[in-house]
DNA sequence: TTACAACTGATGTAATAACAACAGTTGTTT
DNA sequence: AAACAACTGTTGTTATTACATCAGTTGTAA
């Protein structure tokens, strides 16, 4: 359904404001969809890109900050998040000797095995290649990759890299 | 910055998923500088939307339903959120004497002048303008109507229209 | 060495969200 | 009319989030 209908809105102040509403909505849209498939391994959507993450580094570590460089967003509560997982046997905490206010965390064989019967029971990755043809897919990331960029140039000045 | 960059990944396993995924965060990304925005004005994004969604139709009113129809997320809270802007002042809540399960509620002249406080201070609008052309911003509308068209297919089945 | 700022992560808190269950009302079917 | 399902909104509960602050560690510069 158009983005217009799935509102009920006959029309937008311009066509720039549609489709940051309408990337909004769409996000949240995946994020519900993914939420009710991860609802029976008990995973949030944070959870689960976090587990990738580090599936991505394994057998190396990463810091909490690297960590949260690479989330999605929920930065804030990365400490807690991650306690989670290692609550649920998932990740391993260790300090490091060498700088005792960092601590490495690791996907554990636990967690790697989970993330494997996810991944086989969500079968995601093969279902989303059908949401797009290839070419589309880049022409998204390419106008996300600008609008985010104008975004910030726009609202926080051009120098503001944050 | 390029997405990859900003989270710093090499690849993905598709341009499909890194479109998604750049979805996602691109809308966290607006979303959080919205908050920064609003947040002198002590309105979360859902709050002012809600506000917007029955700015665009006064002095009619809109049950809660079709709030709930027109929120770009958060669904869940209806209720409660229009509490709160209730008890700010910015709408009024009143049962419908033809069926009692329905409320209708109605932005107040306090809501419509604070909106328009907010507007001037924001600019919003006007900066949003300055994010893609036209001609891109249609096409991002375009690309993600069809990729959350084809999730729905894929994920929920073509016939469920959820 | 001694300050002191910056870094890294943890924690307290208040607000918000998701989810489920509930109550009351209405419409429909027999 | 009576039974019952569907609708509409509310509320309870738990989990999660945002935000601010804190404690400990490290790097740096006087």
């Amino acid at each position: 359904m158009e983005f217009k209908q799935a509102i009920k809105q006959k029309r937008f102040p311009s066509p720039q404001m549609e489709a940051i509403l309408n990337m909004v909505y769409s996000a949240n849209h995946f994020e519900n969809i993914m939420r009710k498939l991860l609802h029976e391994f008990d995973l949030s959507h944070e959870q689960f890109n976090v587990l990738r993450i580090l599936r991505g580094n394994h057998p190396g570590a990463y810091e909490l900050n690297q960590i949260r460089d690479r989330m999605l967003n929920s930065w804030s509560n990365v400490s807690r998040l991650v306690e989670k997982l290692r609550k649920k046997g998932f990740v391993t905490r260790q300090p490091k000797p060498e700088n005792r206010r960092k601590v490495e965390i690791k996907i554990t064989q636990d967690g790697l095995d989970f993330l494997e019967q996810v991944d086989a029971n969500l079968t995601t990755a093969e279902l989303m290649k059908q949401t797009l043809d290839d070419e589309k897919a880049a022409q998204l990331t390419a106008l996300l990759d600008e609008l985010r960029t104008n975004l910030d140039n726009v609202f926080n000045g051009p120098d503001n890299l944050e």
